[in-house]
DNA sequence: CTCATCATGTAAGGAGTTACATGATTGG
DNA sequence: CCAATCATGTAACTCCTTACATGATGAG
């Protein structure tokens, strides 16, 4: 249920197209929360239809209309009830964990692979992450300077540090996945002598 | 995809009933990979009819039927196939870092509660891996003590040792992320001088 | 006889994935 | 004129959640 508050927090800085959000998506916010296309498409119309956003509709050509989205005050008042609501957390279903707590039932090529692949995995995340923090920092995201623009200066050290803040607590993470890892490498040197 | 493989992780050990395996999700397994009953039974006969488990029917009163499942050879084949394959990662969908990236939209108490409430929610998590590790570490543990009992000598260290090391990454990450969101509870302080 | 535990499910719906499908505009 | 980018979706499916639903057995 987060897509669509996901959607409200870049949508409350400036109207965007379908097609912009799902740039968004792939790129700036995609590192905090990832959807495809498929799924943002026909959550835009549910929340139009629940009043939370308003399209403005452009005429492209013949047949085309590009649509862009305003949020309303009622989706302003959802996004911030949200924000204001105690997360839902789910509970633990993490494949990797699950995989490591019963390695011993393949050899040590494999426990090796898969770990490798852990690391591999996690410090593509870690890149991506760093970089986010990097254009954080030196003002250098696009979607941050659009936010910067329409922020009053009051609140504008607090936009740029929660930023910081969320990305630092995603490449701590990152860090602490590829650390266990590694040591797992190094558990499965000592269990299978050579 | 998992939960099946989950299910075989724990029915390779010995014979369990749907009512044993969701006794086994709410508490040891249940702490690396959550599964309600309502999920776990129909997982149990779809995987009794793709042939990876067998039940042996025990009649209970006039009605009721018991199932213990047993894991055929294909059953094993399948678990083994899926710990050699590589982990489908999937896109991270974090709802408090995406919350914590937008947090200036809300109050300094909204804040402080959301934090307080992460902290709350991996404390208890961390609590719960902890008692697992004491219990890795003690042998006392029941679904270890069942495991090692069909487990040669030779796999024990191993069979140990690999459950210490996935607990012991679930402890890091509820440590990692208690210690952000302290942090998190600093900045709020220095972002809203009284 | 009543309560905890054992035991097994269905139904409806939400969230997300993967694959498919189409067409317009702009820059080189 | 062709490719990249802009632009918008549908369909089928899996996985998971929440709520509902029923009944047996054994201990006190």
């Amino acid at each position: 249920m987060s897509l669509r508050y996901a959607l409200l927090a870049i949508l409350r800085v400036g109207p965007l197209s379908g097609y912009d959000l799902q740039k968004q998506f792939s790129q700036s916010v995609g590192h905090v929360w990832h959807a495809p296309d498929s799924q943002i498409y026909p959550e835009l119309r549910k929340m139009h239809h629940d009043g939370l956003i308003e399209p403005e509709e452009q005429v492209r050509g013949e047949r085309g209309t590009r649509r862009l989205y305003h949020v309303t005050d009622a989706g302003e008042e959802a996004f911030l009830a949200w924000m204001r609501s105690p997360l839902p957390y789910q509970r633990v279903r993490d494949p990797a964990h699950l995989r490591a707590a019963y390695l011993e039932a393949v050899d040590a090529g494999d426990a090796r692979r898969f770990l490798e692949g852990h690391i591999a995995e996690w410090e593509s995340e870690l890149e991506q992450w760093e970089g986010e923090l990097r254009h954080i920092e030196h003002l250098s995201n696009p979607m941050l300077v659009r936010r910067l623009a329409v922020t009053p200066d009051s609140e504008r050290e607090r936009t740029i540090e929660y930023k910081r803040f969320a990305y630092e607590g995603l490449v701590e993470r990152a860090r602490g996945e590829i650390d266990w890892a590694r040591r797992g490498l190094a558990l499965v040197d000592r269990l299978y002598p050579s």
